[in-house]
Parts: structure tokens; sequence; C-alpha cells
RNA sequence: GCCCCGGUAGUCCAAUUGGCAGAGACGAUGGUCUCAAACACCAUCCAGUGUGGGUUCGAGUCCCACCCGGGGCACCA
């Protein structure tokens, strides 16, 4: 491709010196970086070796209308550190695409009697157009979209995949349902006061049958990599993780019910506190567990049936108050604790979980406030098992959970130590082969059916005589059928359960009749893998290119919103876990460092239409350009703090930036000049801040390097105008290295710098200005003496003067020999060449 | 209740391994320029680091307790 460009020479700059028209520089440039390419990804210079490789992501949008200024702020920061490594000497890859299946686009087509696609795509062109406007370098040659059919095939042959391996199942589990629009909703449908979104009904659960990812598989390995992430990924995002899989450490315990007839039925319990089984007092199932129906006296079997009714009626949010008074039912049989063989009573209650552990508890009520809360609902008895010194929790009704002696717990009598108590219980339980110690996880299976449109179809054929069929690899992808408007409204069951010559096809298997299955996958499917669909985006022989996964992956930096920092990171490392034993990619995990940047806000509060607090992006970038709207972004805080549209000033960028720009116009030396004779004192400020600026945007401290990027402006300007002049050759290297510096942030405002500097397009792809190590090296620096810590006086010095050297020289020093008034000098502190304390 | 993160000028934010609290900006005030204004430029302004202890020659930085703000989990046994 030919680099001989128009004209973007020095040459017609002859308008308004002090300012530069914003609106002409950014057409101008977005056609000279179409011509260019500079940002397309090279797969060749990676496998070779040519290059070392840098796979940087930014969280793909869902198209729903315009870019906003979240999409804004993240593209910005995004392109600093895909643009420093491109500097750097890496081959960077920085792909872009779409999360286009969704609901939004549902919605909007049975409003206006359109297919969701027309509404999709529109959206898209339209994020696309922005996008090139911002300036952010991504490689548009591996675009993607999730809903077009050769992406969603894939996303069908991996879900075949998790079938084959045992990772994706069916089963019948209560969803939310709205009793009005006859219609499942998804989890964030349900709005926080348990109604439905669309028609404000009140939500409750219905029993449907559901396809589940394992996920619970790899709890274990998911939980235990957090460490190796810790160092990473922003903190706050790796606690999200190990709270949502919630991993804790205990025992099963072996407890033999005795039932009504007789016969007796031995049910598992999980706790973490085994050393308190001498305390269990009763024993709690959950009331909708298919347990407490099984095993029921039949004397209380319709209390059970009259309570489970109850519990039913509730709703989430009663369920999810804390204070709510404790409730359940008498099962009419007892259990034989393992260790002492007592008869305990069996109770049914919601306060148990059936998904959770074994959906069974021993009750101990004198060291679990749940528990104790129980036992006085309904004068159950309460033993103290450990004596913590605290008073009696009988007496009290609060439960004692700390360390204490151990008494009434035969063994264990007279031990202190919790974690003994509890290893030598669990010895113990194993011995007589009654209980181990075990791990359990909060974490549930993924529930992935969506009784929806928008969304890959589950590639599942049901047959009567086969039962679940996959559909043929060489047959996918398993296309949506074409529906629109009223055809997509809800009716109880998935809108392409009406597509009745879509359903009806024949079996793979034995070419009778059979059923396509009817529902879609959540499209947390789509995005769990699209970062390895970019390795090799258009490749129609497989699901991504193995070896192209080995050579861009893992990617090196994400960067990404809090919203996501739970599901979309954890499903995305399941796969990739799924993956790597499939034997598809070696890495263990996707995402080798994770950013999540904060949010933009206004005036305090989150930017909303009831709050008409919303600023829009497009309006911002035509008031002030993109550059000024980028570099605002980029410089108003760190990355993943919030920022305050009402506290930052894209005026004040705007400014700065023609600031930056008029530098440009004022070097008169020629491309090419040696530096070395220039003014010495500004080649030290200019190689120190890139220096730094290196340092700092490794550590993604962008907002930094804009500050120090103002300092060289500043420092440059100074010393034109006081100074040197606009022919010293340090002038050039430091407007040069200004030019290079604000490309990271303001990638228009940068070029124009560099053509005015008579260089070719375009400096995203001229060279870093290499730093000197000894104009790093300051001629003198000023030593700080201090008596008792104050600091009293301060005398320059040579950078390697000797700690001896430094000693005398500070007590020679009259203003500091005054400070110490002749008290006597106990000990003196030497920091050479910085500091000298003089302890009296 | 448990677990993370944070608290520095009026505001947003800086401050290598503990070593001069201020780099950068916003804002305000005054000035230069101008018929005037805007722009630009110059100058000035403002905190002792949430509170209380501790360690240290020396603490914004390390330790303990508490307060405030943000986030995650939560009847998860």
């Amino acid at each position: 491709m030919s680099t001989q460009q128009q004209d973007q020479g020095p040459d017609q700059q002859d308008q308004d010196p002090t300012t530069y028209d914003v609106k002409a520089v950014e057409a101008k440039w977005q056609q000279v970086w179409d011509d260019l390419q500079p940002f397309v990804a090279s797969d060749e210079a990676v496998t070779s070796g040519e290059r070392p490789k840098k796979y940087a992501l930014t969280m793909f949008p869902y198209p729903s209308g315009d870019l906003h200024m979240g999409h804004a702020e993240v593209f910005a920061l995004h392109d600093v550190i895909s643009r420093y490594w491109r500097f750097r000497g890496f081959e960077v890859m920085n792909p872009m695409g779409w999360d286009s299946f969704g609901l939004p686009a549902e919605n909007a087509a049975i409003r206006n009697d359109t297919h969701p696609a027309t509404y999709t795509y529109a959206n898209i062109e339209t994020q696309y157009d922005s996008m090139k406007r911002y300036g952010v370098s991504f490689d548009w040659t591996r675009r993607l979209h999730t809903s077009d059919p050769e992406y969603y095939r894939w996303t069908q042959w991996l879900f075949l995949l998790m079938r084959e391996r045992g990772l994706a199942y069916r089963k019948n589990s209560p969803v939310n349902w709205c009793p009005k629009d006859q219609t499942v909703l998804a989890n964030e449908q349900v709005l926080a006061d348990g109604t439905c979104e669309r028609c404000g009904a009140v939500v409750t659960k219905r029993e449907l049958t559901q396809w589940y990812f394992r996920t619970t598989e790899y709890a274990q390995e998911l939980y235990d990599c957090l460490d190796d992430l810790q160092s990473t990924w922003i903190g706050k995002v790796v606690n999200a993780q190990r709270n949502w899989i919630g991993r804790s450490e205990g025992a099963h315990v072996d407890f033999a019910l005795n039932l009504a007839d007789g016969s007796t039925k031995d049910v598992t319990v999980f706790t973490t506190r085994p050393d308190t089984l001498y305390g269990a007092t009763f024993m709690v199932v959950a009331a909708d567990a298919a347990l407490a129906a099984e095993v029921v006296a039949p004397a209380q079997a319709d209390a059970l049936a009259a309570y489970l009714e109850e519990v039913r009626k509730a709703s989430d949010i009663d369920r999810l108050s804390t204070e709510r008074p404790k409730t359940g039912v008498d099962l009419g049989i007892t259990a034989t604790n393992p260790v002492n063989g007592e008869q305990v009573p069996v109770w049914a209650s919601d306060y148990v979980l059936a998904d959770y552990g074994t959906g069974a508890i021993m009750a101990v009520p004198a060291h679990d406030q749940r528990d104790l809360d129980f036992a006085k609902a309904f004068d159950l008895p309460v033993r103290t098992v450990v004596d913590t010194g605290e008073e009696n929790p009988e007496e009290t009704y609060v439960a004692t959970t700390g360390d204490g002696t151990y008494v009434n717990s035969g063994p264990l009598d007279g031990m202190t130590d919790k974690a003994a108590g509890i290893t030598a219980m669990i010895e113990r339980l194993t011995e007589r082969g009654t209980g181990s110690g075990t791990v359990n996880f909060r974490l549930r299976d993924w529930l992935l059916s969506r009784q929806r449109y928008w969304g890959a179809p589950i590639p599942i054929v049901h047959c009567e005589a086969c039962g679940e069929v996959p559909v043929p690899v060489d047959q996918l992808p398993v296309e949506l059928p074409e529906l629109r408007g009223s055809d997509l409204r809800p009716q109880g069951t998935s809108p392409l359960g009406a597509a009745t010559e879509w359903v009806e096809t024949t079996c793979p298997t034995c070419g009778g009749p059979a059923r396509r299955d009817t529902d879609t996958m959540d499209t947390f499917v789509d995005s769990s893998w699209y970062f390895l669909r970019f390795v090799s985006p258009h490749d129609d022989t497989q699901v991504f290119d193995p070896a192209l996964a080995e050579a861009w992956g893992p990617i090196d930096l994400y960067i990404g919103g809090d919203e996501h920092a739970v599901l979309h990171l954890l499903y995305a490392r399941f796969f990739t876990k799924v993956l790597r034993d499939a034997g598809l990619i070696t890495w263990d995990e996707p995402f080798s460092a994770y950013l999540s940047q904060g949010k933009v806000i206004n005036n305090g509060r989150k930017m909303s239409k009831s709050l008409g607090n919303g600023v829009n992006v497009a309006e911002q970038l035509e008031e002030f350009g993109v550059d000024a709207v980028r570099l605002t972004l980029v410089f108003a805080s760190p990355p993943e703090d919030n920022i305050d549209w009402a506290d930052v000033s894209p005026a004040g960028s705007q400014k700065f930036l023609q600031r930056a720009w008029r530098l440009s116009g004022d070097v008169t030396s020629e491309p090419g000049v040696d530096p070395a004779t220039g003014d010495l004192a500004l080649r030290r400020v200019t190689h120190k801040t890139v220096a730094d600026a290196e340092q700092l945007v490794e550590g993604y401290r962008f907002n930094v390097v804009v500050a120090r990027t103002m300092e060289l402006v500043n420092a440059t300007r100074k010393t034109i105008d006081s100074g040197a002049g606009g022919s010293d050759p340090a002038v050039r290297e430091a407007v040069e290295g200004v030019a290079q510096l604000l490309s990271l942030v303001a990638p228009y405002t940068a070029e124009e710098m560099w053509a005015r500097l008579g260089h070719q397009p375009c400096v995203a792809q001229s060279t870093w200005l290499a730093v000197d190590p000894e104009l790093l090296v300051e001629e003198s620096v000023t030593a700080v003496l201090q008596v008792q810590g104050k600091v009293r006086s301060r005398i320059e010095v040579a950078p390697d003067v000797s700690a001896a050297d430094l000693e005398a020289a500070a007590l020679a020093d009259p203003t500091l020999v005054a400070a110490i008034d002749g008290r006597p000098v106990r000990k003196v502190i030497v920091r050479e060449p910085k500091l000298v304390n003089v302890v009296v």
C-alpha cells in the first residue's frame, strides 16, 4: 500500500495559526487511516516469531441505540494501552464486534412489527460509524456479530461439545414466571420488587424442564485460579467472584432417619461445624425438597402440604428478608445422631435451601443463630457444647460462634481450639464411616434455556423413538425461522414453538418424525467464547484455529464494566477450562489481566432519562471534538474510579490540545536533526517524561500519563518562549515526544502535529522515542537536611555523593548547624543522595 | 452479619522501596492584550492527608481500633 498521501504536510496551515479546525482534522485522518490500515493485526508476524504478540480486548457492546458515555470511556482507556503496545514493537490484536442477540431487539420488533434483525443491524451500523469517528485503533477485519449464522453455528457446536463431555444436561426446576404475560422471565427481567418489568405483575415460580451447563464441575478450579489472578485483576472483581463461587469447607455427616413405617433411611447433611455435632438437637430438611415429602409421617403429610402451599405463595421479597420469623412443620419422625445415638426430631422449613449442600441440616441452636431462632419458635431443646465464656444462648437468644472449651462432647471435651475440634470430629466420623470432610460451593449450575426468539437455537431434536438427539455437526447451524412482529409475542412457550414448519423435522438418527428444541441459549453463551473466535473469525471449517489461539492467547488485558464482574467473566473462564480439557487450547485462564472502568455519572447521580441528567456522547463530540472528549475521560481519574461529568472540563481539554498543537507550528528545525546539540534541560525533561510514561502506562495509570504530557508541553512552551527558541533541536525532540504521547489519547491532534512536524503519516506507526539513560541522571540533586525529622535546610549535591561526604556537607551547612542549636548529636541518618536526618 | 476497595486543597486528582505533602487540571480572584468581550498569556488563592492510638530518627504510605463512602455475598448451614 502506498504511503504517499495527498497533502498533510506542514504547508496548508495558513489560516489561523493559533487553532486548528477540529472537524476537518477528524475527517482527514479517518480517510488516511482507512487508506493505510495501520491497525490490522498480522497472524503471520506472530506465528513466524517476527514480533511478540499482545491481545488487547474490550468488552464488545450490545447494539442498543448509539454509543453512550460508558463506551466512550472504555474505548478511550483501552486505546491507550493498545497504541502503546504497538509503539513498543508488539504485534497487537485489538478486535471489535457485537453481542447482537438479546431481548431489546425482540421487544422492539414486537412493538414495531418488524424483525429483530432490523433493529439490531441498524444499531450496529450506527455504533460502527461512531466507533470509526471515535478513532479507536480497532482491527476491523476481524469484526463479528454473535447473531450471524456463521457465528452461532459455532455457538451451537460448542453446546454439543459441552453435551458430549457431560457438561450440558436437562432438568426440571422452578423458574421465574409471569402469570399475566404467560411467559418465563430471565432474572434480569424481574425487578427488585419482584414484579415483571413488562406488565408489573408479581412474578411467581413455575417448574419447567431447562438446559443447564455443569459449571459446578469446575467450581474448585474456578475458585483456586483466582489466587493467580489476584495480582493482575482488579481486586474487587476477584473478591466478587470468590463470594459468588462461595467455597466453604466442612463435613458431610450421615444421620439415619427412623421412618413412620419402621424402616430407616440414611440422610447426609452438610455442616461447617462438625465439631458441634454433640449439640445437634434436631434436624431440618428443606420444605420444598423431594426428601421432605418422601419421609414425612402420614399423620403430618397434610400439615406439610399446607405449609408447602404457603411457602410457594411467598414471594422472593419475603424470602429474602432475614428478619422474617422462622416457620416450619414437624415431620413426625426422628433421626439418629451418628456419634451419640441420640434420637432427635426432624422438621421441614423454608430456611433450609433445597439446592444448597444436601438440602438438609443438623441444627445446633446453641451455636447457630438461625437454628436458635427456629428452636425458640418451636420450643426445641438447646444444648451448649462449646463454652465460650459468654452467657447461655438458651437464655440470651444469642448463639455463640467463637472458640471455647468443648463440653458435653464426648471425646472432644476439654479441647479449646475450633480448628482442632473440627479435624478431630472429621477423623472420628471417617473412621466410623458415618461422615467425611468435604467442600461445598454456593455456585449453581448455569441455566441457559431461554423461551425467546432472538438467540442461538439449541441444536437438539426430540424424537419419540430416540429421545434427545444432537443435530449432526454438518447440519449446523440450526438457523432461526423467519418470525416478526406479533409472532414474537410471549404466549407461554418459546415463540419458536409456533413456527410449525421449523419445529417439525425428522430425527437425524432414525429418520422418523421429531420436533426441534424450541428454546434458545442465554446470550451469555455467545459472549463466553467470542474472544476465541477473533483469532480466526472467517474460518468456516472449525470453531477457531487452535494454532492461532495458541499464538494470540491468552488476552493480555481485558477491560470492561463492573456489571459483568461476576457472570460474564466467570462463564468465559468456565468455557476456557472446558476447551482446554477438550484439547483446543493450552492455557488455563482467558484473561491474564483485567481492568474494570468506573461509571460515568453526572452530578453525583447515575445518568438516566428519568433524572434528565444524561450526557449525550454525540453532542459532546460535536461540541468539543473527539480528542477533547477522549482526553477528558482518560485524564479525569484512575480508570477504575467513577467519573462525574460535572467535575471535568472538556473545554479545558480542548484548550490543552490546541496549546500542544501550537507547539508543532513553532518548530523550525528539519525532521531528522540531531537532538544531541539541543537544550540539555529540555532534553532531560523529555526523556524523563517518556521513561516515566512507559512505567505509568504499563501500570494502567493513564490519568497520570496525561498529566506528565501536560508538564512536557509546559516545559517545551517555556523553552521556546524564554530560551532556545523554535529552532533548537531539543524542541523538535520534545514536540515529537508530545505527539507520540498524545497519540495514545488524542490521535487526531497527534497525527496533525506529526504531519506539521514534516513527517509522513502516521504517528501511530512511528518509532517510539528511545529513552537515553544518561539523560535520566540528574546533574545535581537537592538533599533535604532534617533535625528530628523536620526539614531545616537543603543543599545541592552530586547524585552519586557518598554517604560520608553527604553527612560531612550537611553538618557543615550553617542553617542546619543553627537548627541543631548546640544540642548533642545522638545519631545521623543518611539516605544518600536525598536526605540527612540529625537526631539530637 | 461476612468479605473486598477507598477517604489528601472549594472540586477532580498526584506524591518509586516509609524520606521536602503538590505533579497536572478544574474553579475563583487580579492583571496583560482588546473599543469591549471571548481566546491566549501572566500572577495569586486554598489542605497537613476521616478519627484515635501504635511502630519508627522520620508515617499520606506500615500495624491496631473506630467513623464515613462505594462494591460483592447473605436464612448458603
